[in-house]
DNA sequence: GTACTTGTTGAACG
DNA sequence: TCGTTCAACAAGTA
């Protein structure tokens, strides 16, 4: 499950290793894949050189030389592997002139490549409202404290996977976050003391920066630029731990859901 | 066969 | 209006 870090780690790798290549044709095997006509989008990437490479919440932006881009989005099982090998679920390949290529994979289908002129790029964000970027400047504690305050009775966890309350956290490093700054999931955000909020506004940024080190956490689909697994996992201390020995209290990580989704916690440590 | 997994969207509910 | 839950999308695992 590509969230920040693994979108970010992806988008390093893309830097490093495709990074001024010129587009020779792409090859789509998925339609569906594609924002309109299979025909159309490979005549407007072809030929275009790769000239940036950025990040915008879990999304990936190609810039290319003709001023248009790719937006890519991996959603659960996307993969982006450089000089990777067609598999069954290769959904797209990317062709460069010096003879090397760039492989999509993404066996649930539910990623998507969008065109974009590079200049409506920023217009097409906007429409969807993304919240700050957690690791960036801008996201100071002031900045946490003013989205907190606009909605008082929403419980803490839905609240960090909302892309439009804060960009790029999914199930994963909502449930490391509230675990390593010991609030419950289920805390309403108006009952959050002054001190929890800072502490919780800390969390994230370790926790995210941390994975990114590790180059993201390989639960599922997830593989980096070389087709390597995350080294996170083992530093996991709640996601998918059901049933284990919490690392900080020695109680047992619970697993409830919250928002349709799965979530663990400590109840003895996370209050 | 059934339940469960998950990012995102949109519908439905209280 | 707001917050929450659920279904849908896909395809595989337990």
């Amino acid at each position: 499950m590509p969230e920040l870090p693994e979108v970010e780690t992806i988008k390093l790798g893309l830097l490093d290793k495709v990074l001024g290549k010129e587009i020779k044709d792409v090859d789509i095997k998925e339609p569906k894949l594609v924002s309109f006509e299979v025909t159309k989008f490979k005549k407007a990437v072809s030929g275009a050189v790769i000239s940036n490479v950025r990040r915008r919440a879990k999304l990936l932006i190609l810039d290319l030389s003709n001023k248009n881009s790719v937006i890519i989005h991996l959603k659960l099982t996307g993969q982006l592997i450089y000089q990777g090998k067609e598999g069954k679920s290769t959904r797209a390949i990317f062709y460069f002139t010096d003879g090397t290529r760039l492989v999509f994979n993404d066996w649930r289908k539910f990623g998507y490549f969008k065109l974009v002129p590079t200049d409506k790029v920023e217009e097409f964000f906007q429409k969807q409202e993304f919240g700050p970027e957690p690791l960036e400047k801008n996201f100071t504690l002031e900045c946490f404290y003013k989205i907190l305050k606009k909605k008082p009775k929403s419980k803490i966890k839905p609240f960090l996977m909302d892309q439009k309350n804060i960009a790029g956290i999914g199930n994963i490093y909502s449930d490391e976050s509230l675990f390593d700054a010991g609030i419950s999931p289920l805390r309403l955000i108006k009952d959050l003391s002054e001190e929890e909020v800072k502490k919780l506004y800390k969390s994230i940024i370790k926790i995210l920066k941390e994975a990114i080190r590790y180059k993201g956490s390989s639960v599922d689909a997830y593989v980096d630029i070389e087709g390597g697994k995350g080294q996170f996992v083992p530093h996991l201390k709640v996601y998918r731990r059901t049933g284990q020995k919490c690392f900080r209290c020695g109680g047992t990580i619970k697993r409830i859901t919250l928002g349709g989704r799965g979530t663990h916690f400590c109840p003895k440590c996370q209050k």
